[in-house]
RNA sequence: GCCGCGGUGGUGGAAUGGUAUACACGUUGGACUUAAAAUCCAAUGGUCGCAAGGCCGUGUGGGUUCGACUCCCACCCGCGGCACCA
């Protein structure tokens, strides 16, 4: 008998699969296309490592599946080689980054043959190589035509071991997201991305993309949107105590301010009901008001000595970082240890101005403060602080002695009324004043708020709005977390931003015709620190000439995010045979958007958004006709290793290639698969594989050795069951349970002498997604047994039947992969005896098998149930009460201890 | 702090409100073997019992129900997203 040995025949099938292109859809005849897509990996210098291994085999898996459905399935693979990661280790190990990638490039694409992923492997895209990124230029300029690239002096994030800046989204709580260094500020002239035009749209949309869920919360947050109102504070400058209390209205004129837009501050709040109980302002240390102050304080009346403090108070606020600025708030959270900062950072502070602004609702002066738990990166970097009702404003006022004043009352539902629905609203006394006051930040009712008392704080938010917009004071505003996309990066291993600078024409961009600005060659590829990326030293590629006016001028020298690369890689896979074009309306027709796509959670507010945004951002050029690009995701789970993540500092990092020698590519699959449910990720043990291994070789035992017999009733129940939960569990990416699911019907059918034909045949292909080299090993080997003696076996192991297989006409070819799912018939899942769970005030205590025609008939069921001793040992000496029955299922009998 | 997901044997995990622990790993015992490996068979939640069998058991405490891993409420723990976002 021949042993089940893996290498013996899986390299070969995975060579004919590719030189035939099984795998490969006619892209423009398909009859029934499925874009099945995975996120392409970022080529490490290792390969692939288990983590991606496995949400290869998922998706592989799934893919497979859609095929022996009947679908024309399109599964492409590529390499995002561009980027960070790449060229961080290219510098480790002292060499160059384009050496590096061709490398890494073919030990990627050795393992995915190895593993035995269907794809179509002509089709290939790798983001590093010209005839790719050319059109990531291309698409850089059409942004740049559309008004959704400009450039912009910015302060920006900046990576001082990355030496460049980096988008929000890749800064990950203060860290970069590549290194893990703190990432600082720098103030640059850099390219965005203008994706906050889309914020609406990607916010809105997500409630009906049949994603993730764990996406879609994350995006949400991300986006982070607020409703509320921006509102205006008269400014009034540096009014003395006394005339204050006088409260004579002096208010600076205009003339007086130095600055051109108005003498008021404004402010955006999503709690316009609370506006009577703002007793101060505070301003950001970046706010343009600073500047008015410290430069003309003495125009404005304000004491040298209190311009200095807060000349001081800014310069010190510049000197924390960051993660000081933002984590005082950490303080009362469990993040406190992590951030290791002293509590005198942790402490809200700030200084006071000088001046003061006027109340638009209660005409008094509040004092205006500058402190730097105000951001100027949201809203307009400056609040109108509500201590009563904000606990981050109530410890600044606590702190300065500000006014607390409460305009808020809880509602209290008291229990005796809260049937007839009353509501008792709190009185003012039960709120102190005093330092025990406790913030009430949630909705209530309207006190010490004059005309609008008694309102609820929804209808209050509506009419203080309203009252504001009357008076050209305040108007309803929307406000995003969201902030544009900042594609700059001072390095060298991407695709050059295609612009020229002209000192006679300004910003040109380079023509279509002459894309792609091709990447040079230079030696020393390494980042600069200066800001500057290291193109800048490259004097052939930076001196061009003006494509306008034929005159000297310079190229843009920093490259683009390598996440703008892989937001548009999946279009291209669509027209790779084409030189001339990105899109091709016919195919993207056929094809797009995305049927389903699998990847990692970790791309949540990453890919998954900028991707979203451009689809949106190419609907609105004309180029497609739809705004989001992927139908279904499903984020996969990620593999551990002894209950920790694995990483290379821990040591714990499995590499397949070993496993796959050792045990084959269909055991190392099914292993993954079998581990759990595949968005549940697992725990990676060496001796699961094993286990798995044993199946598959009692599979290949038995389609070897079966003794061929028609089948029975039994078996073909088995069978049919098995295919209805198959098929159910594939499309569910319950790979798991499909497995044990097979592994129940051999246990089954191994207590059987004879099996039949049709009973392996549908086991092989119902496993064939997840085993695909050893099923078609053994289904070339099932149609010898099936062939006039004078065909050689040869002749069956190495031509195809059918001329294409691909042709949808013929799908009984030669390989397993080409076969239909098999059906199951409806009537073996009717069982003919049926079990009745019997229990006696819920505990079981009997099982009773009926015919199927006696189901309904309750009497004689209940008969029955009386009659059964272990029943009757457990009713004794008991009252039944009543008794419940679910036909086919249980029958509950109820008593009351007499 | 807000939002989301989860908590089931020694382990990974199964269970449209209806026999909790399928399937597998591991462990123990047995068969085969000179022996081992491989393979095959059996047992395997806890506890009491010679046994038949009983009782307890899905993070904790309540509730709904004839019946709850599953639904509702409160809490504890773990993981993830956001976060001085006004």
């Amino acid at each position: 008998m021949k042993k089940y040995i893996p290498g013996e025949f899986e390299n070969k099938w995975a060579k004919k699969w590719k030189e035939v292109g099984l795998f490969s859809p006619d892209l423009d005849k398909a009859k029934k296309p499925f874009y099945s897509l995975m996120m392409f990996p970022y080529p490490s210098a290792e390969g692939m490592h288990v983590g991606n291994m496995y949400a290869f085999t998922g998706s592989d898996v799934y893919s497979r599946f859609k095929r022996l459905q009947g679908f024309d399935v399109f599964e492409p693979i590529g390499l995002d080689g561009f980027g960070i990661h790449g060229e961080n280790y290219a510098m480790k190990i002292n060499e160059h980054p384009m050496e590096v990638s061709k490398r890494t490039e073919k030990h990627f694409y050795e393992q995915f043959l190895m593993v035995g992923n269907a794809f179509d492997w002509q089709r290939i895209v790798d983001t590093y190589k010209p005839n790719y990124y050319k059109w990531t230029q291309w698409a850089f300029l059409q942004l740049y035509k559309k008004g959704l690239a400009y450039r912009k002096k910015a302060e920006v994030n900046w990576c001082p071991l990355c030496m460049t800046v980096l988008a929000d989204e890749q800064v990950v709580s203060g860290e970069c997201e590549r290194c893990a260094s703190m990432v600082g500020k720098k103030e640059l002239e850099q390219w965005f991305f203008k994706i906050t035009d889309y914020a609406e749209k990607l916010l809105s949309n997500i409630d009906s993309l049949d994603w993730s869920e764990i996406i879609k919360v994350a995006q949400r947050n991300w986006i982070g949107k607020s409703e509320g109102a921006s509102i205006k504070f008269e400014i009034v400058i540096a009014r003395s105590e006394e005339t204050r209390q006088s409260n004579k209205k002096e208010i600076a004129s205009p003339a007086k301010l130095d600055r051109n837009d108005s003498d008021y501050l404004e402010v955006f709040t999503t709690r316009p009901d609370t506006v009577f109980g703002a007793t101060f302002l505070v301003v950001s240390p970046e706010h343009p008001f600073v500047n008015v102050i410290l430069n003309s304080f003495q125009d404005l009346g304000i004491p040298k000595q209190v311009r200095d403090d807060i000349e001081e108070y800014v310069e010190k606020s510049k000197k924390k970082s960051e993660l000081e600025r933002k984590s005082s708030y950490a303080k009362a959270s469990k993040d406190k240890g992590k951030t290791g900062l002293p509590d005198e950072v942790l402490t809200k502070s700030g200084v006071f101005t000088g001046s003061y602004a006027k109340n638009p609702l209660t005409g008094e002066d509040i004092p205006i403060w500058v402190a730097d738990y105000v951001l100027m990166g949201y809203g307009t970097g400056a609040i109108m602080a509500v201590p009563a009702h904000d606990d981050r404003d109530l410890e600044f006022a606590k702190k300065y002695n500000l006014e607390i004043k409460p305009v808020i009352a809880r509602i209290r539902q008291m229990p005796e009324t809260r049937q007839s629905n009353k509501e008792e609203i709190a009185s003012p006394a039960e709120l102190d004043r005093n330092d025990n006051v406790e913030v009430y930040e949630g909705d209530g009712v309207l006190i010490n708020s004059g005309e609008f008392n008694g309102l609820s704080s929804d209808r209050a938010k509506e009419s203080i709005t309203k009252y504001l917009e009357e008076h050209q004071l305040g108007k309803k505003q929307v406000q995003y977390h969201l902030r544009d996309w900042l594609i700059s990066r001072q390095r060298y291993w991407g695709p050059p931003i295609p612009i020229i600078y002209c000192d006679k024409c300004g910003l040109v961009p380079v023509p279509e015709k002459d894309l792609p600005v091709e990447l040079p060659y230079i030696k020393d590829f390494k980042p600069t620190g200066t800001g500057v990326g290291p193109l800048a030293s490259d004097s052939d590629f930076i001196n061009t000439i003006c494509p306008q006016c034929g005159g000297k001028a310079k190229r843009e020298t920093d490259v683009s995010d390598n996440f703008f690369d892989s937001s548009l890689y999946f279009f291209r896979y669509l027209t790779t045979d084409f030189a001339d074009r990105f899109f091709d309306d016919s195919r993207t027709k056929k094809w797009l958007p995305v049927d389903m796509y699998i990847g990692g959670a970790e791309h949540a507010v990453l890919h998954l958004l900028y991707s979203r945004f451009i689809t949106m951002a190419f609907k609105d050029m004309g180029f497609i006709d739809f705004e989001e690009p992927f139908k279904q995701f499903r984020a996969h789970g990620l593999i551990i290793k002894d209950g920790a993540k694995m990483s290379k500092s821990k040591g714990n990092i499995i590499v397949p290639d070993k496993y796959i020698k050792e045990w084959g590519a269909d055991v190392f699959r099914a292993y993954l698969m079998f581990m759990g449910p595949f968005t549940g990720g697992g725990d990676f043990q060496d001796d699961g594989l094993n286990g798995v291994y044993r199946f598959l070789n009692r599979i290949w035992n038995l389609v070897l050795n079966f003794k061929e017999a028609e089948a029975s009733l039994e078996e073909n129940r088995m069978l049919h069951k098995t295919i209805q939960k198959a098929g159910l569990d594939y499309e569910n990416l319950h790979y798991n349970t499909v497995i044990s699911g097979l592994m129940e019907l051999l246990n089954f059918l191994s207590k059987q002498t004879t099996v039949s034909k049709e009973t392996i045949k549908a086991i092989l292909i119902m496993l064939s997604p997840v085993a695909p080299f050893m099923t078609e090993e053994l289904w070339s080997v099932i149609a010898i047994r099936q062939l006039p003696e004078k065909q050689s076996r040869s002749e069956i192991a190495t031509s195809p039947a059918s001329p294409d297989p691909r042709d949808d006409n013929n799908r009984q070819s030669w390989s397993i992969h080409q076969q239909p799912w098999p059906k199951y018939d409806p009537k073996y899942l009717e069982e003919e005896e049926i079990i009745i769970v019997v229990s006696v005030d819920g505990k079981v205590r009997d099982n009773l098998v009926i015919q199927k025609d006696m189901v309904d008939n309750r009497k004689d069921i209940e008969n029955l149930v009386m009659a059964s001793s272990k029943v009757q040992k457990f009713v004794a000496g008991k009252e039944i009460v009543k008794n419940i029955y679910i036909p086919g299922k249980i029958f509950n009998i109820v008593t009351e201890s007499k």
